[in-house]
DNA sequence: TTTGAGTATTCCTTGACAAGAATATTCAAT
DNA sequence: ATTGAATATTCTTGTCAAGGAATACTCAAA
């Protein structure tokens, strides 16, 4: 698992915009808007959205729609579930390492 | 979705202690050794997980043994679970985003 | 071809955070 | 009581990222 995906997310801001754009597409005006965000600043958050390959832009006249990419989030949830096999075993394997040590 | 969580992770040595700990309970010395952190970065990097909530720890002796928390994950889960529907329908949203624009 | 709407980029300042080095703390064993 | 192993904390320094302000870019329409 690649952690720039988890630090593109790490910013409240952009985990609101990644929330914002589940629903549906929106260009910049309308996310910076509905988030109470400053243009430039939503600009380049989606800019770094961009560049972790969380987010795709689609030119429409002078706007820019922007969408969710799936691959990094169908990635991530591969990830958290390469841990169900441990929670299952969780006590049992502290209690093996704590009589083992 | 808590932006902390994504916080905690987005530091490749904390991913790699959450990987880690993913297998089994580890001691400081044991998880700084197979990463080749020194000790006080480890003993830095469980206690922001654990400030987090990511993990837990276990005193044994003089060693402090740490295991990963559920809950968080399993949050983790849910949210990444709550993109689904939009895998389905995203090129018809878009499609749909673009025509009425 | 100019204008304005929509968006991106640059520069600056500030705050957060990670590593390194040194030191403090905790606890078992002697 | 002292020692040593295991871990935590403090302090300092350098780097990076976010916001604000200003400006540049893009493109459709008149």
């Amino acid at each position: 698992m690649d952690a720039k995906t988890f630090s593109a997310l790490a910013e409240p801001n952009r985990l609101r915009i990644v929330e914002l754009l589940r629903e549906q597409p929106r260009s910049v005006n309308e996310i910076a808007k509905r988030l109470g965000l400053r243009q430039p600043q939503a600009s380049k958050h989606l800019h770094t959205l961009s560049t972790a390959g969380l987010v795709s832009m689609s030119p429409l006249a002078q706007q820019r729609v922007y969408a969710l990419n799936p691959e990094p989030f169908l990635q991530l949830d591969d990830w958290v579930n390469s841990f169900e096999r441990y929670w299952n075993q969780r006590l049992d394997k502290l209690e093996d390492y704590l009589r083992r040590s």
